[in-house]
DNA sequence: ATAGTTATTGACAGCGCTGTCATTCGTCAA
DNA sequence: TTGACGAATGACAGCGCTGTCAATAACTAT
């Protein structure tokens, strides 16, 4: 709201003064702050680190600055992050999952900035939300596995947070659909996913479910470690055993053999979430509130018979 | 500074009006944030996400937040960030590597906050230093090739930032400590790590220098996807083929069969250049400003010739 | 009892911006 | 020339804390 030529002895004396605007003084003076805070359950999780990525990558650029806070799937730390981060009145809050504890649900619908969750859907969201359904994918990974001719296909899992419950409901729901009086073979752990845990998943289930011809593993880290469990017992990948995957992180094309995995778009997750967020801020269309990008199954060889 | 009964009175009173100090105010005020700035080139790189989750269990708990800057591998967006993070009067900046540019460089020289920089070792830190020596590491790795019987290595790297440089540079070392006149087989390339680019860099490599008998990869991606190739080829891991990644991710040892690593010390890295900046925030005593994390050689079939 | 200390409390300026409102300038029609 | 009106600029209160200093209270030693 000034004129040319104000604007350029403005800018001429903030260069010659090597003047640099105080974040904390804008903050206190227009009750609003540059940062976008992200609330994630681990700093380590690929599929998290591959939202991040492209939550930076849209916010690079723009006036905003990305706060993380590491819940470490623990519901009480959530809360307190929340409180913490919504005292520093942020530009905009992104939160994984749809399962915030009561107090923690209260809190982000009494916040006053945008609000997106990411990583699942819900016909109720706090505000917007861009996810996917984990029960459909999961559902549609184990029918492929049926597809593929395999008769006895068992799930696996680790760290059982409610999207992997709703994986293995999805799981279930294929098992169901293939034969009603279907036994569900599972095992499962509230332990860290790690490679390891997948080849130890791997060992105790052919233990107690000797019979099991195909693995759904909750994400690709078990899926890795059941792979090199099978190769290890000396199984052909595919013909005596299906191996299925969650995520398709970049290695399960390239292993040997190739891994079949339900690809997630993760990295769009955190573009759009950024950019749902910079719209709102801005005044500008968001568009839909809630977003669902969907999954694709990629068929490998590891779930193939032939 | 207040009496038992005022600050009785006060703990009520906050509770009572649901009290929130606003952290601009305080930050304006008392002209430091309760901010740890954190520069790291990729969100992604698991060995970075290792460093960043010791940080951030250290810092749970403590008033202070960290803030992530996501550089890219670009000079000019570290250069940006550290701008942008000083003009917030952080608590301490923790950055990765000792390769800043000049600009950069004279920023964190000025900056009146404790600076840690990781990854690395150097003699002539900016402030503070918590890392170890890559050379040392892979020329330690690459003697342990010569120690198996290996004669003819190689060395594969991705994204060669100037701490894979000097990786090389190790392996180089061990090269010529074998035979002064020994031959330096490598294949490098600047494009992001990945397992894909390891099978794809394994396979070039084989045609370009077809005696090679084992490979030292610039990182453990690079070695799973070399691995697998070798494996697609039908070779003999160990025997037909030697194989050595960098970092040690949990993978390596489960893998099938396992691969031989230098195991790094990342999170306790984040670990201590946290507790560096908070012990010298608090005034206490911060210990030596360089620390050595050293490094581990972990062998394993990849690199088992009997 | 008095002076000298120290512990405790209150008062308030000011951190560097933003948002609002008043003022001045420039332009155009009457 | 004058008045009216919108554009451009300046002035300044106040955001919610912190740090400092003054004032007061509570002791202690003389």
């Amino acid at each position: 709201m000034v004129s040319e030529g104000l604007r350029t002895r403005i800018t001429k004396a903030v260069a010659e003064l090597g003047y640099v605007p105080d974040p904390s003084a804008r903050a206190l003076a227009s009750r609003r702050s540059n940062v976008i805070g992200v609330l994630i359950p681990s700093v380590t999780n690929n599929v998290f680190t591959d939202v991040l990525s492209g939550l930076y990558d849209t916010v690079a650029g723009t006036p905003y600055n990305v706060q993380l806070g590491n819940t470490r799937y623990i519901a009480s730390v959530e809360e307190d992050l929340i409180r913490i981060f919504l005292s520093q009145r942020p530009a905009g809050l992104i939160v994984a999952g749809i399962d915030q504890s009561p107090a923690s649900r209260a809190l982000l619908e009494q916040a006053d900035c945008p609000i997106v969750q990411i990583m699942d859907v819900s016909n109720d969201p706090v505000d917007m939300l861009v996810g996917f359904s984990h029960r459909d994918a999961a559902r549609a990974a184990s029918e492929h596995l049926f597809a593929q001719g395999y008769r006895a296909p068992a799930f696996i899992g680790a760290r059982m947070d409610p999207r992997s419950e709703r994986r293995l409901a999805g799981f279930s729901d294929a098992i169901k659909a293939a034969d009603p009086n279907g036994k569900l073979r599972k095992l499962t752990t509230q332990e860290p996913s790690s490679v390891h845990l997948g080849g130890e998943l791997f060992d105790r289930l052919l233990t107690l479910e000797p019979d099991t011809d195909a693995i759904f593993c909750n994400n690709d880290d078990l899926a890795l470690g059941a792979q090199f469990a099978a190769q290890r017992r000396g199984l052909q990948i595919g013909k005596d055993i299906g191996i299925c995957g969650f995520n398709d992180l970049e290695v399960m094309s390239a292993a040997y053999p190739s891994i079949t995995s339900v690809r997630t778009f993760r990295r769009e997750m955190g573009e759009l979430a950024a950019r749902r967020i910079l719209a709102r801020t801005n005044d500008e269309d968001a568009g839909d509130p809630i977003v669902d990008l969907k999954w694709l199954l990629c068929a490998r060889d590891s779930t193939d018979r032939s």
